[in-house]
RNA sequence: CGAGGCGUAGCGCAGUUUGGUAGCGCGCUUGGUUCGGGACCAAGAGGUCGUGGGUUCAAAUCCCGUCGCCUCGACCA
């Protein structure tokens, strides 16, 4: 029985799943490592997970009314430092362009972490009265920060994500967008994803370089550990008084704008992987499967299976399913194991005995469960066992999500739950030192404030909590 | 940058202690038999042992230097 040593590596998923993760990425052919220190190379297979997350992601920002649109990588050095605290928390992690042309260049060029600064510079140009308001605006692009260490799509020194950036004439309408984009989020990784979040405010600590609120959805990994898995930030006129974006309003008094910023990444990837992923490798939701249904021939030499095989393909391609063939030259449960590692949601078995009797075999990924199907109502079956299974699996997440999700009173009954691979609810003051201290103490950070404050003391200092916050160890 | 580990065929590794013909598994090529859960037989191709120097009759192996990568920390979507 020769096998790959692959699928014995992945038998200690649980024990280390860092390792694991690592595998499955690179041994599915979603990416590579490139030539550069922590960049990846995305292969077909990876990239196509990526338009389906684009394309979905779109039809959501076309609803809210906003504009695909495209800046420039290279941001002049001086756009950098116009925002204090901008600057500062990203100036660490920024790699800059020095020389160009054979020459020194008059000014360093950055290459853009993100774009707050050069798309703010050119809103102040374009934006003059009350009338050009709001301005709604996505670009999909790459952007680059140099990390320490790095990990395929969890953390990569280049990474591809969309930024969305607004501008309001209000306060309250740019909250309100900064909030309705959260729900967009979350609404997206659930249809899309089938991947439950939490969502809500970040700390002071750990919101972004420059915003005024930052609010951030936050998932639940196989191990316990929490991914951000995107955010929104509301930036109040921190930018617009840097850039100079302002307008005339209806009471002829010229006024700063309020912008809003959001965003996520190709870290969705890993965040699919590391949610529904198993120890056969992934398991992709049917929405963003690069492949839905795969076609495995049976016997595919025997009379008139590869033509059957070839019509139900057509015939599913025809209904809307992405479905392949696989006609190659493997043996059946070579292809088997090849599709079920690469997550496809759906395996179909056709072969003679399945031909005679006028039905086909289905296999789901989710939970390897095998049912027959009549091949004359095919396209149906198929296209309701995929929905079930983006149902199913996120009902799942759901439920091990919930069920990972403690009370605490005390450091030590803190710790022992993210120890345990928990998120831990707790009290919290409000103060940074308190906050320090839980890091501390048992690792963990806080992801995002909960949305009630169930608590009546902070776990640290035994004052009246503020607020409730929701501790985990994150990647 | 602090602490560990690893560089030998496309991939994963053995060989290094005790110097003596460059090995194994998978993959790849060709031909044949197979095909309902990673098939089998036969014949092949593929190597500056990370790199520079030293010791030696002889170095993947011993000595000194150097480069690169990985894991764990500090930083982060």
């Amino acid at each position: 029985m020769a096998k790959d040593n692959f699928v014995e590596q992945i038998a200690d998923i649980d024990t280390d799943f860092p390792q694991w993760y690592t595998d499955v990425v690179i041994k599915t052919k979603l990416v590579d490592y490139g030539p550069v220190k922590g960049t990846m190379v995305i292969r077909p297979y990876g990239y196509a997970i990526w338009e389906n997350i684009q394309r979905e992601m779109n039809d959501r920002f076309r609803a809210a009314g906003i504009e695909n649109a495209y800046f420039p990588l290279l941001i002049p050095m001086s756009f950098m430092t116009k925002e204090a605290e901008h600057v500062e928390g990203f100036a660490p992690e920024v790699a800059v362009v020095t020389h160009a042309g054979g020459e020194k260049l008059a000014e360093p060029l950055c290459i853009r972490p993100t774009s707050e600064t050069i798309i703010g510079s050119m809103y102040s140009k374009w934006i003059q009265s009350y009338r050009d308001l709001p301005v709604l605006m996505n670009q999909w692009a790459n952007v680059m920060r140099w990390e320490k260490t790095t990990r395929p799509f969890l953390r990569t020194s280049e990474f591809l994500w969309q930024e969305g950036h607004t501008v309001h004439a209000s306060e309250e309408e740019a909250m309100e967008m900064t909030l309705r984009m959260l729900a967009v989020y979350e609404e997206f990784a659930k249809t899309c994803l089938a991947m439950p979040v939490l969502t809500g405010r970040k700390t002071e600590k750990e919101k972004f370089a420059g915003a005024v609120a930052t609010f951030g959805m936050e998932a639940m990994m196989h191990d316990g550990k929490s991914l951000q898995a995107g955010t929104t930030h509301y930036l109040g006129q921190n930018f617009s008084k840097a850039f100079d974006i302002k307008f005339l309003d209806k009471d002829g008094a010229l006024k700063y704008g309020y912008t809003t910023s959001f965003g996520v990444s190709t870290r969705l990837i890993g965040a699919i992987i590391m949610t529904h992923g198993d120890k056969r490798g992934l398991v992709m939701p049917p929405v963003v499967a690069p492949v839905q249904a795969v076609i495995v021939p049976i016997a595919s030499k025997k009379e008139g299976v590869m033509e059957a095989c070839r019509a139900l393909k057509d015939r599913l391609a025809a209904a809307g399913v992405r479905v392949i063939l696989d006609d190659s030259e493997n043996s059946p449960g070579w292809k088997f194991n090849e599709w079920e590692m690469k997550g496809v949601p759906v395996r179909i078995e056709l072969g003679p005995r399945d031909l005679e009797a006028g039905k086909c075999l289905l296999f789901r990924r989710d939970t390897l469960e095998k049912t027959e199907c009549a091949l004359a109502d095919a396209e149906n079956t198929v296209r309701a066992l995929l929905s079930d299974i983006s149902e199913k699996m996120y009902e799942r997440a759901k439920a091990r999500m919930d069920a990972r999700i403690v009370d605490a009173e005390t450091l030590d009954e803190l710790l022992a739950g993210v120890d345990g691979g928990k998120f831990v609810r707790a009290g919290w003051c409000g103060c940074r030192e308190c906050e320090d201290k839980v890091k501390e103490f048992a690792q963990a950070t806080a992801r995002v404030l909960d949305k009630e404050n169930t608590h009546e003391k902070c776990i640290v200092c035994g004052k009246k909590a503020e607020s409730t916050v929701i501790f985990a160890r994150a990647y």
